[in-house]
DNA sequence: CATATGTTAATTGTATGCAATATTAGAAAT
DNA sequence: ATTTCTAATATTGCATACAATTAACATATG
């Protein structure tokens, strides 16, 4: 099936390498380069940067260009609290449904999750926990959510990455993995729900910490916009 | 300030036509009787459709044109329960996080329900319907999640519309409603959620039930491709 | 020296043309 | 009458050209 337009593939491409993190919140995305760099019009990457645009990857601000976006903290905190409810939801969802598949599925994506951390390997580790995330998006059996899930991690790798440097991050982290999947087998969906829910906003309050500088106050975002420069 | 692009013009008007039930799902979005029918070019239309559809609100197949998104009824039940799940999480926030202008906001929203339920005018209540949703989701004081909420309840618009046309269900809403508003203000969040959760999923449930002409069987979608043809 | 202003350069927005692909209509065969 | 293959038709995808707007820079002025 090669009948996939190149407006898509260069729509995966960009949010591919801003995903790695090629371009940083902040840089600039101009027509003219893309195009060349991947020896196309400017047309199509116009198009796959709109979409981009639409999906909130990206800010294309009218007659100023693309740009990675750049979340004031107080917006990070928000994002990582709305992924805290979302994936609560799938995980209480999970807990009521779960079938021998997905269980399976968690518990292999478990494994990898625990080599990784063994082993202080973060870059691995970072890769594990997306799938450990997503058989838990999975598990709720309602695809529309995992899919909203599935989007809205992908748009907050960029920080979530950073977090998971620290190496005792890694084996905490692990642990409530463990937690996680703890109360989903019991069917406590209850407690599925808020273990996970914390486990993701302890990682958007640390962040949201760190680039503030200081604990406990996410009102002053005054400093957001002064972050990352294109090279 | 007359500096906004056409294609997002465009983009907003094809959004509201299609909110207005001017195209019907399944209906055919074409490039050019698009472009004649707002006097532009095709490329300002087409980036409209490629924005809408990474939004999802409707289906850009490549090389096969965009049409407005059938979902198929266990689609449409996942998409109403995400929407409860985003609900419950925006209810379970604002009970914690009340504030006076919030209260207000959404009191003059109840008001206005109860005027147009009393009334039996359902456009009406349709109407405040969405602005008293709008009201908590903005009580969330998360604009990230209020902002999901809000796209998410522009989507299902089509559907929500039908659900409310009886009366009996218009006077039942707004008694919910009565009862939302009463565990927001309680500070009781967990009552809050459920109740919202409830709220929503009925009707999720309603239609799904009508469109499958069946009660309690949220499987069989086989004749899900079957409706809205274009004129 | 800082600020304001006018001109130039760079970049985005839209239109048009052509190529590639999908859809449809028609003919032929069963 | 129904099905299958082929050819005509229509529609989308991409490239290019031009117009409109913004950003950058130099120059003048306080």
């Amino acid at each position: 099936m090669y009948t996939m337009s190149q407006a898509f593939r260069l729509k995966q491409s960009i949010e591919d390498a801003v995903i790695a993190g090629e371009f940083l919140p902040g840089d600039r995305l101009d027509e003219a380069s893309l195009a060349e760099r991947f020896g196309v019009s400017r047309t199509p990457i116009r198009e796959a940067l709109l979409q981009l645009g639409a999906e909130g990857f990206i800010d294309v601000r009218p007659r100023r260009g693309a740009i990675v976006s750049v979340p004031t903290p107080t917006r990070l905190f928000e994002m990582f609290e709305t992924m805290a409810e979302i994936e609560s939801a799938c995980g209480r969802l999970a807990a009521r449904r779960l079938t021998p598949d997905n269980d399976a599925a968690m518990e292999t994506a478990h494994r990898a999750c625990e080599i990784a951390a063994r082993e202080g390997d973060s870059e691995q580790y970072y890769a594990d926990n997306r799938n450990f995330h997503e058989a838990i998006y999975r598990a709720s059996r309602n695809s529309f959510l995992a899919d909203q899930a599935f989007a809205l991690h992908k748009r907050l790798s960029a920080y979530r990455r950073i977090q998971l440097r620290a190496r005792n991050r890694l084996l905490q982290s692990l642990q409530e993995h463990a937690g996680i999947l703890e109360a989903i087998r019991a069917g406590d969906d209850q407690l599925a729900a808020t273990r996970l829910h914390d486990h993701v906003l302890v990682q958007g309050e640390r962040f949201s910490d760190m680039v503030l500088g200081l604990a406990g106050d996410r009102r002053s975002d005054a400093a957001a916009s002064k972050s990352g420069t294109a090279k």
